[in-house]
DNA sequence: TATGAATGAGCATTCATTCAT
DNA sequence: AATGAATGAATGCTCATTCAT
């Protein structure tokens, strides 16, 4: 039920994952303690739910950008931006629900679940560095390397946002590190670019 | 009271801070809950009290490194290495706990908890950096924002291990793209080391 | 409502009275919660006419046999035989459901149910010990008595039965002592029988 | 705790097992939620302690008056006098919570409970007719089986108590029918007593 | 007639905190 | 100083009952 689902997310975004409890839940989507019931059978559920969801909405702006063979430059200075928007209102960002999901189960109990989140982040940065490849703009060097050191700097970018120690001026210098490391492994008839 | 810190300190790393309750930390340590709250009034006070302590035994290691005048790169490789073997053994890492306590606290509480914390993790890096710099084997080029490159990429490593999804070979690879960025700005007459 | 009416028999059976949700009811007969709720305004209301529509079915068994005037032993010996595959079959006996309904509800409810239940009972064995005195079989003498004796011991072992405390040699062996009970009752001249 | 065993037995003889909640227990006894819940993890666990706590109280009874070698008929009148105060004081007995539990539980979860609690009758019934043997009052006769069809008896008038169906006629009559079946196995010598 | 989504009161259980000893 | 029994507010979950369609 999408009403549910909404409130959840803003919920899992403000108060992150561990603390939520159903009430908070039934206070932001105004629907009863049973209702809320008819349609999932716990908190762990609605969570899955909405991080399923959104895992959706985000594959399909990737996946757009993706297929309509844009520049790669275009595609990465887009998805940086985003990264930068998302850094900036946090607020509004699910990976504190996320983190919490992933630390308070025992292993087994998220294995899948954790390597369907990373795997979806991994394979839409390795996705745009192949672009990157295919349309010969950069040299095929350690890609899946650097894919990862994207990855840690987004991810530790993101931890810092939770801390609120992240002023835009870290976001712009860490973000063109990223940068700087694609222009070093650019083809040298497009290095001024 | 020692006993009582240890005993949290243990239990903080086993199950993060918003999971532990004082029933918790009273099975691991043995004296009484009423002997406990002599101590300290809440969960949180305890939780304050391990970070200090923590501190405080990591500013002496590395204090001790800056001072006896060590060579920069025995005393960057030996940080290195530290973080790796923090990395790999993160069980026993308060890293889960702090981000818990920093998620889930009102911006305005935890302001002068993260800066502490987050200053020490900024300063320890700056003085390796600048012991470099002193000792002119690196150049003082963006110091501040090597630094920050640093804290951005433990961070980001400590959430991947925090997620089972760090492997001996990532751990490797994104220190060894710290490393690079070091010789980047190595001095041309040392650059050879 | 016979489809109703038919899967709660069968809930009852299986679960008693006090542990049936209306869900289990539901659930069984594949008729809407709100559609139950047009015929029965409550499980309670389900319940008495499962137990009236069981009464009828039963009373219609025995009358045929009293009054096609088959012989007292026939009689006896087929009732002694049906209590048996009653209790030897006891998961599909209303047994447990009539002693939580008689239970759980204050005397005054019940009143008229039990007495309507027991006096159906006693009728039952009442007339069939008659049915030996009037074809001359066996003495007038405490018949009422004898009666209530038949009614005690079924349902002890009734009670057993619930416990699964009941193996058939017990069975046997009981029903065997009313047997004998009769026996000290017959008349000389057809003691031999 | 004493005062919360005292308080459940009151409840579980007033409303049986099913229906009582932990508030019941709760309101009965004057000790808080907590309080209770420091002591048993469950309203099973308080009932298996009042039952515990009852079986002992009766054994010390009985065990009392089989080793001060009281005569047989002593013993016996005693017991049925005392099933009889039972069956009249029947809201202050546990034999419908006992009943409940049984049959609310899963078959294997129940055996061992079970098998205590008929145990403990059966041996109390089978010890004073066999007192009957030893002091040479009545016959070794089917002795087993006679003990057997005193439980059912005493079983089946429970169930009637429990109905509000039972008065003290019907109480006299049934157990002069066992007395008499004693009588029957009366040994010659001892037949006129 | 019939449906099933929605409600909210009620129950078991946990836990931070207090306080008499 | 130290204990641990006791408290009660808060949470997850279930279920009988209602009602708009």
């Amino acid at each position: 039920m999408r009403k549910i689902l909404d409130a959840a997310h803003e919920v899992f975004c403000r108060k992150g994952f561990l603390a939520v409890t159903m009430q908070d839940i039934i206070d932001e989507c105004g629907i009863s303690r049973g209702g809320i019931y008819l349609y999932f059978a716990s908190v762990d559920e609605i969570f899955l739910e909405v991080m399923k969801r959104r895992n959706k909405e985000r594959f399909s702006v990737i996946s757009k950008s993706l297929h309509e063979h844009e520049p790669f430059d275009n595609v990465l200075s887009e998805y940086l931006e985003r990264q930068k928007r998302r850094l900036s209102n946090f607020e509004k960002s699910l990976f504190r629900a996320y983190c919490e999901y992933i630390f308070s189960k025992p292993k087994a109990a998220v294995e899948v679940f954790r390597d369907i989140q990373l795997g979806h982040l991994r394979r839409t940065i390795v996705s745009i560095l192949q672009l990157g490849v295919s349309q010969e703009i950069i040299r095929d060097e350690n890609i899946q390397r650097l894919a990862d050191h994207f990855i840690v700097v987004i991810d530790g970018l993101s931890v810092l946002a939770l801390a609120e120690a992240l002023t835009e001026d870290i976001i712009d210098e860490q973000l063109a590190i990223l940068n700087e490391m694609i222009k070093n492994i650019r083809r040298v008839d497009n290095a001024n670019k």
